[in-house]
RNA sequence: GCUCCCGUCGUCUAGGGGUCUAGGACACCGGCCUUUCAAGCCGGCAGCACGGGUUCAAAUCCCGUCGGGAGCGCCA
């Protein structure tokens, strides 16, 4: 069975990179029947935070990406590296190091300065039984490293790149045990991948080097190697690697956008994979039908927004009145516009919407485009510079105002009437209509671009309606 | 510096020796529609990094150059 798992550290919120990763091994998952397993790597004492591991959980389910099998901790496993660490130890495959890590600091810093990689020169490498047991018996403190085999072929075939050399000469004996007990990186993993039977693991590109140096471990302790495919990274606009430089990165950022889950999936399966030459959007049930690692691209792929947007107004268009309603109820409390959740008229709502139509590419766009339908007549405000651009042309304000007058005595409020209305006083007074619309569009809303404009007054209603016309009125003849 | 990975429109990509005068999508620019803005429809701009091979034929195969990226921690 395929067994694959998504391996985040919590050390920062869940974004789009590896958000991505997450998505590529549920996806393999669902299409295969097989398990998908979440693990937090949490070893690294300093930077892990709780806070962490709750956001990236809720913004994996928010996904969509379960079912998922735990989450697992590595810090529940503690016992079993070291119990491996020590076993390796006895057999003569690592070994403790005494060497401090402020005086390995000062020496990488040299050789970096010089132009060198530093590599661990094995200070320790053949301490005697009687030095180790006096320097433990000192209370020194000690780490546990590998002994890296030389000339070991390291190469592995990757899912996606094809093959991929190494040599283990290439490494240096590097710890697999911190001096706190806590195991490293890529000893941890490959315990973790081994005893979750792991058999394919998909990561960043970025993991390339470690995944050779996971193999000497596998190697070394004599365990089957899982195959490997590493995907390209996602970058920035500036086609460095992303970071919050550019923007919202977390997950959650972009649900707190409006971004729909299935629009967010869809985008990332995008960054570094195609179907074909044609299609661009996916449901969640195609994506699984169609997802393979041998159409994942080999090239780095810049985050573009612009598309995440018109994705996420591709899957908006596809749904239907009533639940778009739903969606953007929350977005209507955050921006104040209404008091909860319970105090909307959902049908009312849903009118809302429809006027809306494709204007709404992101859910917070309600806010933009129909928050002058929620607020209360005096919290429409004018300013004299737009009051001016909105009246602009001969004789536009005789014409709101005579136009106001007919709607008062209007019995029946709908979006025909108000047009014929509007439509009959402009050319009476041969003017283009659209001269008092834009008038009117200010006054209801205090803005120039709103969903169409009869309709809107329809929804707004008679009396607001005209309160806010008179109130425009007002202003435009006090601030003449 | 060393090791590894990668180069097709601005961006994501299709293509994997002849069907490529290189296709699509986003973005951008026009036009139509129109009541503003979207949407929709029509049209446009724009790319095989470069240089050598191999071949009847190269975006596609090989080599080199250049460019970009990643890794080189008692971080993950």
């Amino acid at each position: 069975m395929l067994t694959v798992r998504f391996a985040p550290s919590p050390t920062g919120y869940l974004h789009v990179g590896g958000a991505r990763t997450a998505l590529f091994n549920w996806l393999l998952a669902q299409k295969h029947g097989g398990k998908f397993i979440l693990r937090i790597e949490d070893t690294d004492r300093e930077r892990s935070k709780e806070e962490y591991t709750r956001q990236i959980l809720e913004d994996i389910k928010w996904l969509g990406l379960v079912p998922f099998e735990g989450p697992f901790f590595q810090t529940q496993r503690l016992e079993r590296y070291r119990e491996v660490a020590f076993d390796l130890l006895n057999k003569g495959l690592a070994y403790r190091c005494f060497c401090s890590p402020e005086k390995l600091e000062e020496e990488r810093k040299r050789a970096y300065k010089a132009g060198k990689a530093f590599k661990y020169p094995g200070y320790c490498a053949n301490l005697s039984e009687e030095e180790i047991k006096k320097r433990i018996e000192n209370g020194e403190k000690f780490a546990i490293r590998i002994r890296m085999p030389k000339n070991e072929d390291l190469s592995f075939e990757d899912k996606v790149r094809g093959k991929i050399n190494f040599s283990s000469s290439e490494f240096d004996d590097f710890v697999i045990l911190k001096s706190d007990g806590m195991p490293t990186y890529n000893f941890a993993v490959v315990i973790d991948d081994h005893d979750m039977k792991v058999n394919l693991v998909v990561r960043g590109e970025d993991h390339i080097t470690n995944t050779a140096k996971q193999i000497a471990i596998y190697k070394i302790l004599g365990w089957e190697i899982p195959e490997f495919a590493h995907i390209p990274l996602i970058l920035g606009p500036d086609k460095k690697r992303l970071s919050k430089r550019h923007g919202a990165r977390a997950v959650g950022e972009w649900r707190r956008e409006g971004i729909l889950p299935e629009a967010m999936m869809n985008f990332l399966a995008l960054l570094g994979w195609s179907w074909d030459d044609k299609q661009q959007i996916f449901t969640q049930e195609e994506l699984v039908e169609k997802f393979s690692l041998e159409r994942v691209s080999k090239n780095p792929a810049v985050f573009d927004v612009d598309k995440l947007i018109w994705i996420n107004s591709e899957h908006l268009k596809k749904k239907a009145d009533e639940e778009k309603a739903e969606l953007v109820i929350p977005f209507l409390v955050e921006a104040g516009l209404v008091e909860s959740e319970e105090s909307i008229d959902r049908a009312w709502l849903i009118e809302v919407i429809k006027i809306v139509g494709d204007r709404l590419k992101k859910l917070t766009d309600i806010v933009a485009y129909a928050d002058f339908l929620f607020k209360e007549d005096e919290d429409i405000i004018y300013t004299s510079e737009d009051a001016k651009k909105a009246i602009k042309g001969d004789g536009v304000v005789e014409v709101v105002e005579e136009i106001n007058k007919v709607l008062k005595e209007l019995d029946k409020w709908d979006r025909t009437e108000i047009e014929k209305v509007i439509r009959d006083k402009a050319s009476e007074h041969n003017l283009g209509a659209s001269k008092p619309i834009r008038a009117i569009r200010y006054a209801i809303s205090a803005k120039f671009v709103t969903p169409g404009l009869f309709e809107s007054m329809e929804l707004l209603g008679k009396i607001r309606t005209i309160n806010r016309i008179n109130k425009f009125l007002e202003f435009v003849k006090a601030n003449k």
